[in-house]
DNA sequence: TAAACACTGAACCATATGGTTCAGTGTAAT
DNA sequence: ATTACACTGAACCATATGGTTCAGTGTTTA
């Protein structure tokens, strides 16, 4: 339901962020990835439920080994929502620089 | 220190991300904010503290009040991690074009 | 000077996080 | 049939989060 909150909050945890960009190169199993971010298999599972429920990952279990890959989410939303802030953030900072030109518009005016 | 984990934690929270699109907007006190968030001082001022320590609002107290405004952080890093991922789901998932593609091209040799 | 205001800090609460260990369950290999 | 493997669930732990109330402190304003 709330998508951002899930989302960002799964962005927040350097583990997770590592393991995305480890699935971006190829499926893993949650044992293997327990053992390259030095974890137990317990802890690892849990990540991996965090980014599961937040879209970013997906798993399939076959046999007694469950696979870990990237989730159907792009972080289309999350991209826009940041551009859209930086846009604001532009705004809001050369309104300082709009003063400065304000004032010089009046200047001339003035003349 | 770890930038990503206080920033993307601080968005995680959609209180926050309000507050960041109102500062957007034009400052405003702890006050001002906590009445348009429906919450208590206390509870606003520790929004505040957490947006503060995440580089991404700077306060300051003249008399008695405590105005906010953006802060320096203008979110580039996030916007570059996610977007590197994005092209990283991109490859993930155009890998499985790419199989067809190559399947293709050997029948083509095949032939 | 008294009253109102804006904030701050401490304490509390319920729930979540990030990790562990331990005890299973089910699957694969010998 | 036994053993080893991969995972899962429950329980626990310390700390963080998102909120509250209550009791200040310091600043305006009347």
């Amino acid at each position: 339901m709330p998508p951002f909150d899930a989302t960002f909050a799964a962005l927040s945890d350097a583990t997770r962020r590592g393991v995305l960009e480890q699935l971006g190169r190829e499926g893993a199993s949650i044992t293997q990835l327990a053992e390259k971010f030095h974890m137990t298999l317990t802890g690892m599972k849990k990540h991996v439920v965090v980014l599961e429920r937040a879209g970013l990952v997906t798993t399939e279990k076959v046999g007694r080994v469950r696979t870990c890959k990237l989730g159907l989410r792009r972080l289309e939303e999350e991209a826009a929502w940041i551009e859209a802030y930086r846009r604001l953030w532009d705004a809001r900072f050369n309104a300082l620089d709009n003063v400065v030109e304000e004032l010089k518009r009046r200047e001339k005016v003035d003349e």
